[in-house]
DNA sequence: ACTTAAAGGAAAATAATTATCTTCTGCATA
DNA sequence: TATGCAGAAGATAATTATTTTCCTTTAAGT
């Protein structure tokens, strides 16, 4: 928590309560989209404005404090930036969750293919969790 | 050309003279997104309204006919769907380009350390293509 | 404590998407 | 080839999403 905070700090970005409510929710529930954000964090702050997740998300977004994770079929996700990773997606429950995987031989494979240079990567992999895998065949 | 149209009948979908220059559009250009699509379609229908393309976009991803693409930082982009393959962005010049890897060892591991069923992988890398690559050393 | 730049909140402004309704047309059928 | 009709186009309104404005409040440095 302390952390996320002085990084915050590092940021350049003023310590507010709403947004260390806002790094809360990302830091506990993961991934999650400005309406998620809203509805959290309206709990807390009943007096909280939309306008006010939006500005605080893109800010934040500016200052490379967090990343925005677009997902087929789904409201854009926002999550606490961190070292890079994959994502796999859940097209029943829709959860998401990080997968750290290897991207060295796609990497060299892409930029061998293309003649690029590639300096980020975003990799999502949509299916069924193990949860929803044993519901399906039952 | 042919094909697209006999395509968009196998689908169900009402062979109308925009959707005809829909089709054309993604053939030819590739990847755009609705706004590119409204502003290409106007030249040849001046009449035609935003509503049309939505509709006809979301038609045709209705029926697989065309899939959404998204991308870091960008708008999503519609392409005529075809066999599977990533994406490269060059975060210069804004261009998308298809890639064909290998994904079997990738997916491997997706599975592997997620234990998820994937049906289905977005792959897009970032990064410069060669021409902005030289630009940009000059 | 004082000062000030920045942040919050409410509301307005824009942008994006969808819905509604009327007119038109692709296309199946006689 | 003429006819009927489901579905598509166009115009517009309505929703929904996102951004901006404006004024008040507050974090944080002095
Ligand atoms: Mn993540
Ligand atoms: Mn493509
Ligand atoms: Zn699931
Ligand atoms: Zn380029």
């Amino acid at each position: 928590m302390k952390d996320n905070l002085e990084l915050l700090k590092s940021y350049q970005l003023k310590i507010t309560p709403q947004r260390i409510a806002i790094v809360e929710e990302l830091a506990s529930h993961g991934h999650l989209s400005i309406e998620d954000l809203y509805q959290g964090l309206l709990e807390r702050f009943p007096t909280i404005s939309l306008a006010t997740v939006y500005k605080n998300i893109n800010a934040m977004e500016e200052k490379a404090f967090v990343q925005e994770v677009k997902i087929p079929e789904q409201k854009s996700k926002y999550e606490l930036t961190k070292a890079n990773h994959a994502h796999v997606v859940c097209q029943e429950c829709k959860k998401v969750e990080d997968v750290v995987v290897s991207t060295k031989v796609i990497l060299d494979e892409v930029k061998d293919v293309s003649h690029y240079q590639i300096d980020r990567d975003d990799l999502v992999f949509t299916g069924l969790c193990p949860e929803c895998v044993v519901r399906q065949s039952a």
